[in-house]
DNA sequence: CTGAAAGCGCTTACAG
DNA sequence: CTGAAAGCGCTTACAG
């Protein structure tokens, strides 16, 4: 025979029914071991590999599949450390389900095929907020599937968020820089809009803005310091960082700016952008931190970069840990409530004094 | 009723049987517009979301998913920028299934859940090559399940393995040096065994390696220069580079060797490496290229690095595409070949003839 | 410890 | 264009 095997054929070879060839295989029920040994003898003979994941998943209602819906494409999602610790952790959180990770497109692109729409998915951990999470989650509602969100922003008594302290630990970096004297700080943000606007921060600008981590962020630094300019960099990336960063310490021309024209310290909304800083201001002669001090945000190790960097360190593996236990919760038909992380300043080698 | 609506429910409410429903859902079959107006407003009503995809695929045969093994647990793959390319490549190969991708880890690790052995996926695509790499193929031999490896190695005839030219590439970039007039020269490689072990590389090493690339790289150096002392880093990383450079450039006590006892090149297996060599001349006051050529391995931009890497471009998008699209083949029941891609010289600034 | 029966929710030939 | 019927491959109460 050609056909795949089937569990009725190994129960039929094995002379048992195909409820105890079934038991057998799942060990979910008493059967004797010889019997036991005959079905597996018969399984081995057949080249039956086991029971079919698609017939189980039918019957027992559950696929054993938690997606997670990313803002973009693959490759600009693994783009960002954090959103892989973020990762990481989902996938430490659902362990005690053993289910794998379904990656689900952002709805909207042009992905006709498995989406939040049809994807045989358990439940469903959103991340990144954006201006569409709120139609992703109204899809799943209707499907009833559980979900939960990272940094979702608003997302009704249901759907369960998990988020940290970006406007207060902005702000603690922020006061950090303030206690050591610093009186003229600039910032370097992430991305305001789904179009990556980059260049200087206006208020046109804040106005359209749809992501809620840089506008957070953004008002940490202004509860300090009220009148900081900022500069959005399109991508959280070193190169982005970099030319944002040479926008508030040189010239049109790319000079250094005089002492008294340019800031004595950048706030930096994610580390990588820090990296970038730092490396425009030693491309541009600067000191770090005699000359410049620096302040970034997450907490990850760039790699390459010599500087022991001051940052807010934010918990990635774990937020993304806790929305994979909230999906064990909610699958278990406990409630998950929304939770809030704390960030860390740790203070480096790349803030001082300024030096005027 | 509290219980999810089935497509029955909506059948009755709109008055039709149930395969007409499906047909008005499905759009596979002719339907007058009338009824199947009658049968989406009945789904509005009763707040049906659309075909349970766990009964479709039992019904269809297929779930519209298609697995990747990692070789390690989603952190440290997504580390490696290749890696990622590679992943980004297969869902664009994929599209026309409109298949999802599910991540698998490496069997070996303990995840109960979800693995080769059980997930429900149309195919598989096996992603590096591993000591294990044979058990997983038998698995999914006997599951039936349609395969696909990229740079697995030795795989069968049912199985097309995508690679590409690392010893030919490697020592086209070591004949590039070679004309330069560079006659001693030092490599830093990528691990050569599950272990990772880090250090010079003697014979020992060599006889254990289990990793394909690592050792194919290394043959294309030394086809070049047949003494040229190796180094292994334990990781594709810019700091494991850095260390592993310092081993070729300085002594026990970290000061940089003389002259005449140092590589005047150096060819790394990653432009990740490379850059921590790059990092680490620097660092030890060696200019490159005047004091030392570097030459890195896959094309990728380095995030920071201030240099035009001389470099072996590899097609890392164009692999996982054609992985995917083989995929598509096999399930299209069409045969589907190996493929080796090539790799492009791309002569940078960071290689010259030598100072002396 | 083992078996007969029902059914998970859908899709697909097959008639009409 | 529409409906009745069968069945995808399994698991799970329920009897015995």
């Amino acid at each position: 025979m050609t056909a795949r095997p089937t569990l009725a054929d190994v129960a039929a070879r094995a002379g048992v029914s195909a409820s105890t060839a079934s038991l057998a295989f799942s060990g979910s029920g008493p059967v004797s071991d010889a019997t036991k040994e005959r079905v597996l003898a018969a399984a081995a003979e057949l080249g039956y590999a086991g029971p079919d994941p698609r017939a189980r998943s039918l019957r027992r209602g559950r696929s054993g599949i938690v997606g997670v819906v990313l803002e973009e494409r693959v490759r600009s999602a693994f783009l960002d450390p954090v959103k892989i610790r973020t990762l990481d952790g989902i996938a430490d959180g659902i362990a005690p389900l053993g289910a794998a990770l379904l990656l689900l497109p952002f709805i909207g692109g042009e992905s006709e095929g498995a989406t939040i729409e049809d994807a045989p998915v358990d439940a469903v951990v959103l991340i990144g907020c954006s201006p569409r999470v709120g139609h992703s989650l109204e899809i799943l509602r209707r499907r009833g599937i559980p979900t939960v969100a990272i940094e979702g922003g608003p997302t009704g008594d249901d759907v369960p968020d998990i988020s940290i302290d970006n406007r207060d630990a902005t702000r603690r970096g922020a006061e950090h820089l303030a206690e050591l004297g610093h009186r003229d700080v600039g910032v370097v943000t992430l991305a305001f809009d789904a179009e990556r606007t980059s260049g200087p921060v206006d208020a046109a600008l804040e106005a359209r803005a749809t992501t809620q981590v840089t506008i957070e962020r953004l008002q940490g630094a202004r509860d300090v310091f009220p009148e900081a300019p900022a500069v959005a960099a399109a991508t959280s990336s070193v190169e982005d960082g970099r030319l944002a960063a040479r926008l508030l310490l040189a010239d049109a021309s790319g000079r250094v700016l005089p002492a008294e024209r340019r800031p004595t310290a950048i706030i930096a909304q994610s580390d990588l952008l820090a990296a970038g800083v730092i490396l425009a201001a030693e491309e541009l002669g600067l000191t770090v931190p005699g000359e410049l001090s620096v302040v970034g945000f997450d907490g990850i190790r760039v790699d390459g970069l010599r500087h022991d960097l001051t940052t807010l360190d934010q918990p990635s593996t774990d937020k993304g840990r806790a929305a994979g236990e909230a999906v064990v919760r909610l699958l278990a038909g406990e409630p998950a409530a929304s939770l809030a992380f704390t960030s860390t300043l740790h203070i480096g080698d790349t803030t001082a004094p300024p030096a005027r």
